[in-house]
DNA sequence: TATGAATGAGGCTTCATTCAT
DNA sequence: AATGAATGAAGCCTCATTCAT
């Protein structure tokens, strides 16, 4: 029988957190194929019958590692209250949040991406989360092209997927395939390539961010 | 001993050729981990103990489809001398085979993507392949750049990943995750985006295809 | 320190008593390989620490509900003061009890057969209660041959073994393993072979019952 | 891939009836529940791997030793030609092959008993070799009732039942569960039981074999 | 008494690879 | 060259039982 945290004494919840964080910390470091749930279990110090009491599988602890790093993303994904006023400056802040997000979780998302070949279930997990930052950058377009600001003849969904995508894949690129480059310039580049492709006009102060202020300043 | 094509009586070089065929087909049926030697045997037509006088292991037959791929997706990347002058038709033509070639194999790069997790051998396949698309990518917008047709602040080689990745990315989302969408209009976005974000200027004809048309026949 | 029910306060009393019923009704549901000591806990509504505060194991549990079991074959197989005086009359409605008693509990006696296999205290408890059956048959027919009514040259105890196995069997194959007849046609076939077996004649008068009486009522 | 005989090589078969035979020894040694699949790959003298290309677990291996058990119980439960005329020393025949053919393989049948409380296919299995037996009986009671040599109010195959019952259960009253008796008294006593039962009128010369031969030749 | 978390022995099965023929 | 039998490392999972609270 398999328990949820909800029914669990503290001592089960403790456990249970113990095998959670054990498996995702197995996961990145090893990869899905190589972690067996001994190994989760050495980690979290818990015997291997244990394992069965709170998960039913390796694949249903993944699954649970999954959703709590898709959690994460959606959390992390949020540009806030504080986001500037600046469109361009929006747009620049919500690709570094992107890039982070992604950045972050490098390899976990890698694996669901191959999880999510086999498994459906995966794959929906999959689309959930891209669907957030989908939605997010359609919304964001909208918003530009109601005010003017962004040409009006883009499909917002279909550009934020190919933008969004941009971002994502550059993410995977640049950390997981060691393509160089570093943060700063990355973000400037991705930001500058979406603000000309969907025709950000800065409406009011232009105040790129980046290291090629001046250039686009003297533009 | 393993043998390679060179050294092969005819019935020995028709006995490899059909166990890599058997093997991709399987590949892309199954997924790499789903294959079992057995199943490409099967599929051969051709007994177990066979299979290693080919090839030395599963990983090295999987390697050596890899390769044939990589090499048919070289080949469909060219964009050919029958390309047409105008800028924008150039790219749209080399999005076009871009989304095509990474169409056509969707399913074995992925396989590629996560066998790099695990063998770097991969990694650098992967990492050669996108080199092929970077490169044309970069040079490109390096003559437009050149020709005073596109912008200039852009660094070329980290606009060609990020722009390729749109692509790639795109294929992944649309081929892979389901996403909905018809190749005339993903080809017409991705190069709208594309040209904008590298500020192409429409030197001579504006010829752009798709479904705008009119509008921007306008401008 | 297991407890067996003298010792226990009237909670205690009635936990072992719900574990017992739970026991018998899972293993009369599942078969004995098939229940896990959780399932008997669920049923009972405890946890499943509190089973070996009763019980010292899965088996014991079993010996338990086999011992009440055996114990209700052992009072059902009374033929009662109310038993009829005809010597055919007796037979048939020792049969019919026999028959009763081993359908009520068939699937447990399986269970025990089974049991047996593994364990001496099952085969002895077996023997018990087959010998119970034995023992009155072997008497009665000692009885009847004593009269003059039965076959002087029979053994007993081989014959009581014999026929009361009939019965036994057929119980066997018409419950469990599903051959179609109705109690009554079977009561009356067991009655009238073991009657002739034996070569019981009808003293006094012939009160046949079943389906053929008027054959036999010519004779 | 499981392979059954025919499409072995020689070496091949040679190491599945191995196991087959091995199997059937650790069997009715063992048991079934304690019989793992490497005790009989042990006795085979193979790895344990090999098990698993002719057979699909160990329960497909019993099924197979089953099905071979119930095979030659077939073949051992024909009369034959030599069968005498004499229809009380044909049923006494007849019992004593029963009593043999059930002797010979009482683990094993009872075995199948339990697995087929398990799973079905045993179940029928079952029901098929008790079929032919009482196939037999009914037919050899049918005719004896055409001969006027049997009552005609039995039904047949009740009585196939129940008096194949008898002998079956008896085989396993004596062998499995220890009752003392050797084997000629038990099939005299089922016979004249049998015989009685059935009101086998001995219409020649009455030829009662066993050992109370005299006794009856007096009567 | 009752709880339920923890334990670990025990077995099953898969499949890449080797090897004798 | 081809065959296909044999191998065994490697992991997964169940469940009766113990034990700290």
């Amino acid at each position: 029988m398999i328990v949820k945290s909800e029914t669990l004494t503290a001592r089960g919840r403790r456990t249970r957190a113990a095998l959670l964080e054990a498996g995702r910390e197995a996961f990145e470091e090893q990869g899905y194929d190589a972690v067996r749930v001994d190994d989760v279990c050495a980690r979290a110090g818990v015997s291997h019958g244990t394992f069965y009491t709170y998960f039913d599988s390796k694949e249903s602890l993944f699954g649970e590692v999954a959703g709590a790093v898709v959690g994460e993303m959606f959390a992390a994904s949020m540009v806030g209250p504080a986001a500037p006023d600046d469109p361009y400056a929006r747009v620049e802040a919500a690709n570094r949040l992107y890039l982070r997000a992604w950045a972050a979780n490098s390899r976990l998302v890698r694996m669901l991406e191959h999880a999510a070949t086999t498994d459906d279930r995966f794959g929906r997990l999959l689309l959930e989360l891209r669907e957030v930052f989908v939605r997010r950058g359609a919304e964001g377009l909208r918003r530009l092209q109601e005010q003017g600001l962004a040409d009006r003849d883009l499909d917002p969904r279909l550009t934020a997927i190919m933008l969004g995508g941009m971002v994502e894949h550059f993410a995977h690129v640049w950390l997981d395939l060691g393509e160089r480059a570093d943060e700063a310039a990355a973000v400037d580049h991705l930001t500058r390539l979406w603000a000309r492709a969907i025709g950000l006009t800065r409406a009011s102060t232009p105040r790129p961010g980046g290291q090629n202020r001046e250039e686009r300043g003297e533009a």
